[in-house]
DNA sequence: TCTTGACCTGGAGCGCGCTCCAGATCCGAG
DNA sequence: CTCGGATCTGGAGCGCGCTCCAGGTCAAGA
């Protein structure tokens, strides 16, 4: 199976080398499997979770929230936990939406105003 | 006039006393008229201000930004510049909005594959 | 074999946005 | 007038999410 190099994967995710690293530490990815020589080598579920990590935390979730939401995934958890986890965070991403819309409309106006 | 003290406007805006003087010191705010002992007053059109500062913070804007927004606000630099940060505020807020989007999709996806 | 550059680990440093603290001052209630 | 709670200022401290650094290891190419 063909794996990456950090800098490979760095590239492709374009997270770097460093954030990779500390995501590992974190427990947010991995624990990413290495060579003889101890360096890293990405698999591409690797790069799939790294993009999953990345989506939240493009939309606002910390590093807490994620460790759960690995926590979720890994189903270390009864289902019921994990729907009320999912839907608990679904509902903050709500909020953030909503928050996201009255500051566009304030924008709005103002644009409205000085155009 | 009718005015506020400190913690009074702290309860009215949701914002703590030691926020509201930091973003007073930032120039987010005021500068907040004093009694003569030295003791802030905020008028109503002061917590109109806090209030728009909050909408902006609580939609992800950092303080850097907002000062450029007052700056805007207080007329400091030609129109066109103005519509120009205006809009350009609003695009990186629907980015932002587009990225919440991306992570809900994911959720929804988990939800309703653990329900 | 030697060089060179990518990578390793552990830990320090940094920018942001508050938050807290010390020590002084103000001022309304008693 | 006294007391105590609210407020003042300047500055330190903190949690987060990286980011950087030192000092050492690994491995591909000349």
């Amino acid at each position: 199976m063909t794996t990456l190099t950090p800098a490979a994967a760095a590239d492709r995710t374009g997270v770097s080398i460093d954030t990779l690293r500390y995501y590992e530490r974190e427990g947010l990815i991995g624990p990413i499997r290495r060579t003889a020589g101890g360096r890293r080598e990405y698999t591409e579920d690797d790069l799939f979770w790294i993009g999953l990590v990345t989506c939240f935390r493009e939309a606002g979730l910390g590093i807490a929230d994620l460790r759960g939401f690995v926590a979720i995934l890994r189903a270390e958890h009864p289902p019921e936990d994990r729907v009320a986890f999912l839907l608990e965070r679904r509902t903050a991403l709500e909020k953030q939406v909503a928050a996201l819309r009255r500051a566009m409309n304030v924008l709005d106006e103002k644009i409205a105003y000085y155009s």
